[in-house]
DNA sequence: CTGGGGTCCT
DNA sequence: AGGACCC
């Protein structure tokens, strides 16, 4: 037990085998003022010996440094995927548009003055010669992500990506196999060196190495990123920038070092010598939502952060991110590489300048859509849930509102694109009716479409109320109507599916006069199990198309699809 | 006149 | 459904 009576939080870790070499002064930025409303109330009410079990145990990383992980980073992804289909472009500035910005460009164009993100008029005034490509359709720039972790999986199953253009690998079996190779010649370890730059800030020379061997697994581990990025280059003609680590946000932060086409590695235990250098930004996983309430306290950089206690981050901090918080900052994150699986959802936005109708918003959206359903597959085809996105124009409030509701059926059982597409296509009319007024004017700047959820199989029909509506299926012969209908008993109203229930006089009389606006094919049977709700609803819309429609009322819709869901009942108005 | 994507958490 | 984070 560290029971001591320092006054600094920091070095009463210091005594764990991953910390050791390291000395944190958090004395001295208590006493330097910057973090004063803090660092007064953690000294006052937070003695050393009060410090929870929690905390000790946080302050200890589970895997210690024994994982060898590179970060990969593909340097400036759009525009070099531009440039291997086209190495006339190498030499000169290129430009990737994505409506009136400049999302990337090329190093020739960085040195030009045109940087990330900038407006296109301000790029062309500092680059009139700037070759400017489309980047708004990002599927070839999707293909040659997928291809290049494709890739790196040779090297380890546990490849995780962070957007398109990065890639961590967890190499620790591999680092190990090869160190195994070396069994009866350790003499030859002594002569391996990183290869790329090593991350080596400390003037003070390092009394002595870490005993666990984790040097030996960096320099490895800086062979294999050359490997890779070499692989990169013959393979896909792309650069890339590496950073070797113990741990994911180390191995993020040396890639970052030294750019493009280089790659970095550090030793762990330089570790606390490049974090207490940083701001706070520098970490992944700090935004400047957490960036700036640090700030309004008085903390600006990692090693500010360092000096909290774990109990006054919980004071400002939900408690899963207040322990990583507390992690990080003392270079602990044992976050695993997760192989990537399928996608948990794929969407497709458009941004403009105006959308101010419902038929301007049904084309922009019956347009996403079929954009979307074309990247439905490989284990995608059947998300359950869809989801629209907008974003108003109204001030610059930016911020997105979106509705979701799930995939009928009907989705699945249609191999017609057309169809699908206009199956999702009401979907989203009814959920954009939900988020604008459509009776006041609007003007939206964006829409996107998004599928969730992915399903192995097709779902079973058990929500699909149109199929126990629709005669045409016989109950018979269908075996997904059969079984399904006891899982659909919770949206019944009684377990006795099978007979009419029973109704008061007032409901009978009712029943009469409604069943006579009911259309044809519908099974009145199964109607008349049906939520009092669901079936005021469905009335309230026949009788308004029996209104506009001079046929009689029970052959309403006779060109109505089997297919058809309950959906397009409460749809007929448009 | 701030892209077009994604992930995870609450 | 939204927010925070990543690119």
């Amino acid at each position: 037990m560290e029971e001591q009576r320092t006054s600094t939080y920091c070095t009463v870790y210091m005594d764990d085998d991953n910390l050791d070499d390291n000395t944190c002064d958090a004395s001295s930025s208590i006493d330097n003022g910057i973090g004063d409303s803090i660092a007064d109330w953690a000294t006052i009410t937070l003695q050393p010996d009060l410090k929870d079990e929690e905390e000790k145990h946080l302050s200890k990383s589970c895997y210690g440094h024994n994982r060898t992980i590179i970060h990969l980073d593909i340097d400036c992804f759009y525009a070099q995927v531009e440039m291997a289909k086209n190495s006339s472009l190498r030499n000169k500035p290129v430009g990737i548009r994505q409506k009136h910005i400049i999302v990337t460009s090329n190093y020739p164009a960085r040195e030009r003055g045109v940087g990330k993100l900038i407006p296109l008029t301000k790029a062309l005034e500092k680059c009139p010669d700037l070759i400017v490509i489309n980047g708004e359709d990002l599927t070839e720039y999707r293909e040659v992500s997928f291809k290049v972790t494709d890739y790196l999986k040779k090297f380890s199953t546990k490849v995780h990506r962070l957007g398109f253009d990065e890639n961590y690998i967890d190499v620790t079996e591999l680092v190990q196999c090869r160190l195994n190779q070396f069994q009866d010649h350790t003499e030859d370890l002594q002569s391996l060196q990183v290869v790329g730059y090593l991350y080596q800030n400390s003037n003070t020379v390092k009394a002595q190495a870490c005993d666990c061997n984790c040097r030996l697994r960096m320099i490895i581990g800086s062979q294999i990123a050359a490997e890779m990025r070499q692989g990169l280059w013959n393979v896909f003609s792309l650069t890339s920038s590496g950073g070797i680590a113990h741990n994911k946000m180390l191995s993020k932060i040396v890639s970052g070092l030294h750019k493009p086409n280089l790659q970095t590695a550090i030793y762990p235990e330089d570790t606390l010598d490049l974090l207490h250098s940083l701001e706070l930004r520098k970490i992944a996983g700090i935004g400047s939502a957490t960036n700036n309430k640090l700030q309004s306290v008085g903390i600006t950089t990692v090693k500010e952060l360092s000096t909290l206690p774990l109990a006054v981050l919980k004071t400002h901090f939900p408690t899963p991110q207040a322990c990583t918080l507390f992690q990080w900052c003392k270079g602990i994150d044992d976050s695993d590489v997760v192989a990537a699986t399928k996608p948990k959802s794929i969407g497709v936005e458009d941004s403009f300048s105006r959308c101010c109708t419902m038929i301007a918003s049904k084309k922009r959206i019956s347009d996403l859509i079929r954009h979307l359903l074309s990247r439905l597959v490989d284990g995608c085809e059947h998300p359950q849930t869809v989801k629209l996105t907008i974003i108003r124009h109204d001030r610059s409030s930016y911020k997105r509102e979106s509705k979701q509701c799930s995939v009928p059926s009907t989705f699945y059982s249609t191999k017609d694109t057309d169809k699908k597409c206009s199956i999702i296509l009401d979907l989203m009319m009814n959920l954009l009716r939900k988020l604008v007024d459509i009776h006041k004017p609007f003007r939206l700047r964006l829409f996107g479409v998004t599928f969730t959820n992915f399903k192995d199989k097709p779902p079973v029909a058990s929500l699909d109320i149109s199929s126990y509506l629709d005669r045409s299926k016989s109950k018979k012969h269908d075996p997904l109507v059969k079984k399904p209908l006891m899982t659909a008993v919770p949206i019944v109203c009684d377990n006795n599916y099978n007979q009419v229930p029973s109704h008061s006089d007032k409901d009978s009389q009712n029943l009469l006069e409604h069943d006579k606006t009911i259309p044809e094919d519908i099974d009145l049977e199964v109607f008349h199990q049906l939520p009092q709700q669901m079936k005021d609803e469905l009335l309230n819309e026949w009788r308004k198309h029996n209104l506009t429609n001079t046929s009689p009322s029970r052959t309403f819709s006779p060109k109505r699809k089997k297919e058809s869901t309950i959906l397009h009942y409460f749809n007929r108005s448009h």
